[in-house]
DNA sequence: ATAATTATCTGACTTTAGTCAGATAAATGC
DNA sequence: GCATTTATCTGACTAAAGTCAGATAATTAT
């Protein structure tokens, strides 16, 4: 372990150099960091000004005052969102889309300077390296945590789940046709939403419902296509685990389709045991259980 | 090409976001920035206060006050050189030891954090390839140029180099055996001395001697073993010949060890080619020469 | 309909980061 | 031995970044 840290260490220190001189090219517009930073984080299709300061983590006056900053300038202009009149929203005039193009090129020519001194062969070896570091980080970047399972995200995310499940099913997939679940099922006290995000991105999703008898039923459970195999789905199922747990509940179940081998499988290295069907879920043909352990610890901090 | 740029602005991308937390560590320790970098950069073993300076990039006045914070805190303290008494040192305390391993530690955890959701074949996956960015961005942050050939890096360069010819070559080497090449011969306007640095460290140095008949005579070149098999022994060669353009040169020649057959290689791939021996060095097996060439563009900045 | 909440804005701040122009003392060049 | 250079320090700045306490208007909850 040690020795993997040294590495990540050394490289942590090799990049934050690199990157340097690509914050200098941000800052190096002649404008403050900060409102560059802005500007380009509201970006060519524009953004909503509450959703900026979530994203940024900044201080509502401060973002505020940046903004009127932009507009003075002339790069960017304000609307109230139609849907809601207390949100504005943020857009970048003809000017602003020609500074965020600056900052833009500033990305290309890291990239460029990156790519410059390498044959053809070691650009192919940069390239696929970054992207296994990328890939292999992402893990790690991942947040697991209950949501709401009436948000606009879990909706997506569950909208997704239905897509790629009626498309892998035999017999396609119609939600009214299987066991209805609604949102109050996933809505504490009757039951809990877990949401998987990366860098905000919703990546994840899986309820539990609790049921008579000390039973959680496990449902919903989908991890994006994007961040397969990297545990995601493993991670999901031990934070769900941990919340029926501290919800004092005794046996966790599900069902499954047989066109989700790789779901069956992750259950099955999971401890989950193969029982006799105990409900009649339509798209069901294979029934899993599992004790909850209560004397381990629940999953590692998510 | 913008193929790899696009997977370069990805990977910059996703690993801003994921550094922002390593960042936001060093802050989260209840003290500016600037201050805990400095006092991370000063280290357990102590360093010079120029160098400090030279390595961060800052003015002498702003160093000057952050380290005087440091000093009322109790976490340093500076003292005169001993070689040289202007210089001064600066020296963690107990205290500042302290503060130097929560800092540290914040490095640990981050490293400790990106394993924690790997498997061990994914974490050696990670680790080779976060090397290979590594190495492979190393080109992109070497800085060719014009230095004095009597400055201590040089001088430690040169040492280096000696070192390892003497290591080499099949019955040693002794500067006093082969040609005299002093400082001055490596100085405007007698000739000039180039040197390479990745993140201010030297590794790597050249250096061309002006002499009659429009001569560029090239002497003491060499890349440090960490540096080698990324294309940098080219681009020193470059820089050399761009110089000797710069100075109206017309041929460049060098002679060189039968043992450094990558170095002969390297210099056929850039056009030179083997002629009749034109000095006496008694180390030199090999002679090569080249038209400098005049029409073309010098090398790319460096 | 009224109260509570949410999104944004403004004014008045503080802290951090960084620059610039000397002053001083030690070392080096000639 | 005297002029120059080098390393550091101090004082006097400025700009950027960020915080905090309200004020206001729109929306949601009851």
């Amino acid at each position: 372990m040690d020795r993997y840290i040294d590495h990540i260490r050394r490289f942590n220190r090799a990049i934050t150099l690199r990157m340097g001189t690509l914050d200098d090219s941000f800052l190096n517009l002649g404008r403050p960091f900060g409102e560059a930073r802005l500007l380009y984080e509201i970006g060519p299709d524009g953004a909503e000004i509450r959703d900026l300061r979530a994203r940024m983590g900044l201080d509502s006056g401060y973002v505020s005052r940046l903004l009127r900053a932009l507009e003075r300038q002339g790069l960017i202009e304000t609307t109230p969102s139609e849907s809601d009149g207390r949100v504005r929203v943020a857009r970048l005039t003809a000017a602003g889309r020609a500074v965020y193009a600056d900052v833009d090129r500033a990305g290309d020519t890291f990239a460029h300077d990156v790519l410059a001194p390498l044959k053809a062969e070691e650009r192919e070896r940069l390239v696929s390296a970054m992207d296994e570091v990328e890939k292999l980080m992402r893990g790690f970047a991942v947040r697991i945590g209950p949501e709401p399972a009436g948000g606009a995200d879990a909706q997506t995310c569950l909208k997704d789940y239905f897509n790629e499940i009626a498309a892998r099913f035999d017999d396609g997939f119609d939600p009214a046709v299987g066991l209805a679940t609604g949102i109050d099922d996933m809505t504490p006290p009757k039951g809990l939403f877990l949401m998987a995000r990366l860098d905000g991105k919703p990546v994840g999703c899986g309820a539990i419902l609790a049921e008579p008898g000390g039973v959680a039923h496990l449902r919903r459970m989908w991890v994006a296509p994007e961040v397969r195999g990297i545990g995601l789905g493993r991670r999901l199922l031990e934070a769900l685990e941990g919340e029926a747990a501290k919800l004092g509940l005794e046996t966790i179940r599900l069902e499954t389709n047989k066109a989700l081998t790789e779901a069956q499988g992750m259950y099955r290295r999971a401890g989950y045991t193969e029982v006799a069907p105990f409900n009649d879920e339509h798209y069901a043909d294979h029934w899993f259980e599992k004790r909850i352990d209560h004397h381990v610890a629940p999953a590692s901090p998510v």
